[in-house]
Parts: structure tokens; C-alpha cells; sequence
DNA sequence: CTTTGCAGG
DNA sequence: CCTGTAAAG
């Protein structure tokens, strides 16, 4: 027996379920999985996308911006518990948070706030390393880590979606030149290590070790994509109580439709 | 010997011009173009569409906001002066009207305003027959009428683009639907009505009588322009001392790209 | 570069 | 419905 999960950052559901790379969905073959960057309520999309036939459909969408992030989760297996978002309602309102309670552990699909553009000085000049949202996106990565270690006392965690960080040279084709760009900085690269310090595993690099060259995320510019100059910012962590049961973690590097591509984990259980 | 002349509302030069339809203007062997609608500034355009060779290019573009209004005329003739928008300031900065005198007539190319949304009560509900624009588009048009006739007293007139208009009830395919409308108030007719009065000539009717279901615009919506649900709101106008000199009026409604078709006229000259 | 929102027509 | 804009990623 095992359990078969993936994420995907959509990057607007509404664009990709128009496009013939959705056949995806309907050729998934998983248990459950999560969508980051929806952008939409589900009542702006046809039923079939968001009520699918043999799925359960759980949605988090902005309410304090609309066509802005969000967050779904489909599920073939009936949750014992769905909570929306974090608790406190600091972070709150941006739909950036999905938790399923399954019977054997926690389930989280996140969509953790992008860094966002440069601060700009009183001239309107930006500040080099200065990024406007970065302190949110600390305080949102600690409030979720509590909150995730508060759940993981009842049972093991898994968490998944688009955390906006690349965690080690390893996972982006250009680290040198990113040192100082939301995404890589050494602020947020920390996060990750204090997070798997904690026994959060990244599923990918425990199943394939250092292999290069490997990333879930390209920019639409400069066709990154067909260069391989890409970002590994999409993650599965699971901790540590689960490790034995890590079956299989992937890239799906050959789906289109998206800035991002989905990942995998497969599951033991 | 004659002079052909046309006008056409782009809705976007830009998206026209990157259209493959915009072969229209290659193809085009007539000495006058005006433009409507073009919602660009000449530097936003490839070379060859805002400076295209053999062609003398005039702009008036909106500065009061980007993207809006617009013309443009295009002249194989040489004009002997060239000015932009109307003389008082107060009908200044939506790039709306362009003034070329030529050796005997002065042309003026027009984007006069469109009436607006329907005006809100306090509550927020439309109030029916009330919008917003048609008080500063009737006043455009009485400031546009004394400049025309003011220039009138050294030559003829010759007057083109787009009036959102429909004169008379023949001038649009749902007349009985549209009384309440902005385009065909009983306001806006009666400008019309005066306009004519002066001697301004519509020359498609001069030329075609009463001919039915001729129209420039078509919704984009509902397929209109498929079931030609049509009005026909852009014009040529002569002041009736070229009455005589009126060899042919046309509408081009083969062509595509934009709602409106082209208009065009011929005068013997 | 791409997806959203929105104004304007 | 289509063209522009802007914000966000």
C-alpha cells in the first residue's frame, strides 16, 4: 500500500484549466493534490475543474485581494479534518493555507509569500537586498513552523507547495548571481536550515541526493525554461517520524502549462 | 484628377497593426488616412506603421490618460499646416482632433466623445438615459462646429471619423431598442440634425440615398457584426460648397481588426 | 513573459 | 468582447 501526492503552482487556474496541458488532472493517477497559486474562487471555474468527479475539492483563496493567490487541495481520500489557513489572523486572508487531517499524518499545502519587488528609496531608486515583503514572508514561515510543530505532536507532517526559496546552491542554475534576490538570500536559506534542523526532510534530496540540475520553477523570461535556468522552490518535506516510509519523491518536469512544474511523493503506508 | 480620402477607427493601433489585416494599410492607394481610436503614441509603434515611407504621419494623442483616444492622419499630400485638437484648452488633452489644411479644403480627422457609462444614483443603480459623458460631448461637438465654421470662411470643409452617432433611425440596425442610449438620444440626433443644417453633407447618403443595414461599428459582443447588428456612426462630411465635387462615398465593411470598418470618400478636385 | 484586475468602449 | 492599463509574480 502506498499514497501518492503532488503539487503544482498553477499560476492562475483559471489560464491552465483552459489549456490542453490540463489533460494532467484528468491523467493523474494520484491520491491527493495540491495546487498553489489558483487565483480564483472555484465558482469562476467550469464544475469539472472545480468539483471533479471522484475527487474531494478544498479551496483557500485571497479575501483580501481577489485573482491573487490561493490554494486547493484534491483528495480521493475523505480527510478526517480541513482547516484553512493558519490560526491567528496575522496571517490570515491570503489563502496561502490549506491542512487536511488523514488518518496516518497532517497534510499542508502551502503557498508561501513571494519576497516581492525591491524597496525603494525616497528618490525611487530600489535598495540592493531590500525587498518589500521579505519580513512577512519570515513571520509567515515561523507562524506556519509552530503551528506545523503543534500538529506533528498528534501525528507525522507532510507539507507540501511553493516555498519561494531555493535552500543550497544545488538548486538553482545561477546561485552566485542570485545571492542578493529574494528567493536565495541568506535570510531566507536559513529558514530552511533551522526547518530541517527541526527533522523536516526534503523527500526529493533524501530519494536523489545531490543531483543537479533539477528545478520545479523557471522564469517566463529570457526562456529560462528551454535553457534550464530554473529554481528549485517546490517542495515535499516530511518529518523525520516518516522517513522510512519515503517511497519515491520527483520532479514532473515534462508538464507545461505553468511558470512552475508539479512535484511528487510517493508514501509507504 | 481626384482626391480619395478614408477613415477608420483601429480601437488600438497597436493590436490592429500587429494584426495580419493591417495589410489594409499597405495595400491602401488612396491619399488620406485618418485614424480613430489609435490609443498610442507614435513611439510605441514599429517604424514602418508610425513613419511609413511615403506617407506624411500628424499625431494627436491623449495626454490626460495613456492608452485612451488618439488619432492619427496619414497624408501622401503634403498639407500646408497642421494643428492639434481643437483652439481653447478646455477641449484639449484626449488627442481627439486633427486639423490639416490642404490647398482647397481644410480636412479635420475626428474621435469625438463616446457618452459614457450610464450615470449611478446614490444607491449605486443606473439612472436610465443619464450618461456620464454626453453634457462634454455635446459641448466637444459645439466647440468643434464653431472652429469648423470659423475655418469654413477661407475654404471648404471636409470632416471624417468617428461621431458615436447614428443619425437617423436607418443609420442603425435596432433603432427602436436604442432611443434610451447613448449614441442615438434624441439629444445627440439633434446635433446631427443642426450639423446637416449647416451644410455639412453626409456623403455615403449623398451618394447611396437611403440604402438600409450599411453600418462602421458593430458590438463585440453577441456576434453582432456576423448577424450585422450594426450602427453607422463614423462619417464623411463636406461643407456643401464640395457638394458638386462628391465622385463616390463607400464603407468598407470587408475589413477587419477593429469594431469599426473604414469609411472612405473621392472628390473631384 | 504571463496571469490576473479594471477602465473604457 | 476586445484594447488598453497596472500589480504581482
Amino acid at each position: 500500500m502506498s499514497i501518492r501526492l503532488v503539487s503544482w503552482n498553477v499560476n492562475g487556474l483559471r489560464a491552465v484549466s483552459a489549456k490542453p496541458e490540463w489533460r494532467w488532472f484528468a491523467e493523474n493517477t494520484c491520491d491527493v493534490i495540491g495546487l498553489q497559486e489558483t487565483k480564483a474562487m472555484p465558482e469562476q471555474l467550469r464544475p469539472e475543474v472545480a468539483s471533479p468527479a471522484g475527487w474531494e475539492a478544498h479551496w483557500a483563496s485571497s479575501v483580501v485581494k481577489k485573482g491573487y493567490s490561493g490554494v486547493a487541495v484534491f483528495s480521493r481520500i475523505k480527510p478526517l479534518a480541513v482547516h484553512c489557513e493558519l490560526p491567528q489572523p496575522e496571517w490570515q486572508g491570503e489563502g496561502r493555507i490549506l491542512h487536511l487531517e488523514f488518518e496516518k499524518f497532517h497534510f499542508f499545502n502551502g503557498y508561501f509569500p513571494n519576497g516581492g519587488a525591491e524597496e525603494l528609496d525616497e528618490n525611487g531608486k530600489p535598495i540592493p537586498g531590500r525587498f518589500k515583503r521579505v519580513p512577512y514572508k519570515m513571520g509567515f514561515f515561523d507562524a506556519f513552523t509552530a503551528y506545523a510543530e503543534e500538529c506533528r505532536k498528534s501525528k507525522p507532517v507532510v507539507v507540501c507547495g511553493d516555498f519561494n526559496i531555493a535552500h543550497r546552491a544545488i538548486d538553482l542554475a545561477r546561485p552566485r548571481q542570485n545571492e542578493k534576490n529574494t528567493g536565495f538570500l541568506p535570510e531566507e536559506r536559513a529558514f530552511l536550515d533551522r526547518f530541517t534542523a527541526l527533522g523536516y526532510v526534503d523527500t526529493f534530496r533524501h530519494v536523489h541526493g545531490d543531483v543537479e540540475g533539477r528545478y520545479s520553477w523557471w522564469s517566463y523570461k529570457m526562456r529560462a525554461r528551454e535553457k534550464n535556468v530554473g529554481w528549485r522552490i517546490d517542495y515535499f518535506f516530511v518529518s523525520e517520524e516518516l522517513k522510512p516510509y519515503i517511497r519515491d519523491a520527483w520532479i514532473e518536469d515534462d508538464v507545461y502549462g505553468s511558470d512552475h512544474c508539479p512535484v511528487g511523493l510517493e508514501l509507504d503506508i
